[in-house]
DNA sequence: CAAGAATCATACTGATTAGTATGATTTTGT
DNA sequence: ACAAAATCATACTAATCAGTATGATTCTTG
């Protein structure tokens, strides 16, 4: 019965997966409803089918980007050591928010953010308020501050120093620099809040 | 005699400035030359006499942005009192970064810099660099630092916190969010640098 | 004032591309 | 098998826009 939903589904999907790529490599402007469609193995009016326009086709894409992402590093957060899960959950942190595929991601939202302000908020609220959310309830539990958000901000924003340069088109840093930094900037929260063992 | 190449540096001025209000507005690749010549008041014949081609505009245009730039805050740190100068450097470095000219700016170069990463290096110099640099000395003679440069890149970062949420189109923090930011920040830094007095 | 440069107004070329139209072919549920 | 829906291939429309062309007008300088 659901055969033709699921290949629905199926096509649906492969053409989110191929806008996301050209999204990605050529930014909403320049992205080409013609080459999404070849990338698709699909025609343009099937396209057209389930998406009525490229906007829409693009907020589709952003959200379905959004749903495959970050588990890379809250699974640290429930490393019983401490001090452990915070290098540990820092370090992945680090390593995430400098791959590709995520600042293609940023660079997108940032070009786009201006002429569309709804689209990040599907970004937000798979990224940044979830991972943050999660992170006030470790602070809370297992450091035990009754008030965890502004360190915790502080941290990651610490934790997203290298971050500009990157984006901007610099080289990336070496995985020991990103081991390094993130080590570095968790010390300093922990020498911040004082915390023993 | 210099006449006329006063005049010609006037009109070459006048378009840069059209030209930034334009990209600004639209990033490069939605940028217009017929409206770039018309805010500029000129012919779009004229533009080209000044500037062979868009992109040669834009590269010119971005470097003319980054000369009348951040002096807003970097005077702060003239203060004698050590304490005040990082807490008023902090609040003018928040401000300044969270203004709609910086975050203009900084929207285009994150989302041309994948096409034309050779554009972002006048930026850096003048920007984040320069910056880098006094602040580092700062931090050396006045506050003794033999080892500058990671604590206050990691001030700067958390400086830079609430920037993420205004790049993708939040609402603006209030003057008094910034002050207690910039506050908590540098508090947080000098705790973790064991400032005394 | 006269010569030459700069600028103007206007129009054109050529390329790209979002979105639509059409008619043929394939896939699906019954 | 058969009707209906989906997809295909291909072509077209209409709009935008970088960059060029042309011929008239206005400044600048000597």
């Amino acid at each position: 019965m659901g055969k033709i939903e699921e290949k629905k589904e199926r096509k649906r999907r492969a053409i989110m997966s191929a806008a996301r790529d050209v999204f990605r490599s050529e930014g909403f402007v320049l992205a080409n409803m013609d080459r999404i469609a070849a990338e698709a193995q699909v025609t343009k009016q099937t396209v057209y089918r389930y998406f009525p326009s490229k906007i829409e086709l693009f907020e589709a894409t952003l959200k379905f980007m959004g749903e495959s992402s970050e588990e890379h590093f809250m699974k640290h957060l429930e490393n019983p050591d401490t001090r452990k899960a915070l290098h540990e959950f820092a370090r992945g942190f680090v390593q995430f928010h400098l791959s590709e595929e995520h600042l293609e991601t940023f660079r997108l939202l940032v070009a786009e953010s201006g002429k569309a302000p709804e689209i990040t908020k599907a970004f937000f609220s798979v990224g940044p308020e979830d991972t943050g959310a999660r992170l006030s309830r470790f602070f809370s539990e297992r450091l035990g501050l009754s008030e965890p958000d502004k360190p915790m901000r502080l941290w990651t924003a610490m934790l997203l120093a290298l971050r500009d340069g990157v984006l901007l088109g610099r080289a990336r840093p070496t995985a020991r620099e990103i081991e390094e930094h993130a080590r570095t900037a968790t010390d300093f929260l922990l020498a911040g809040i004082s915390f023993e063992a």
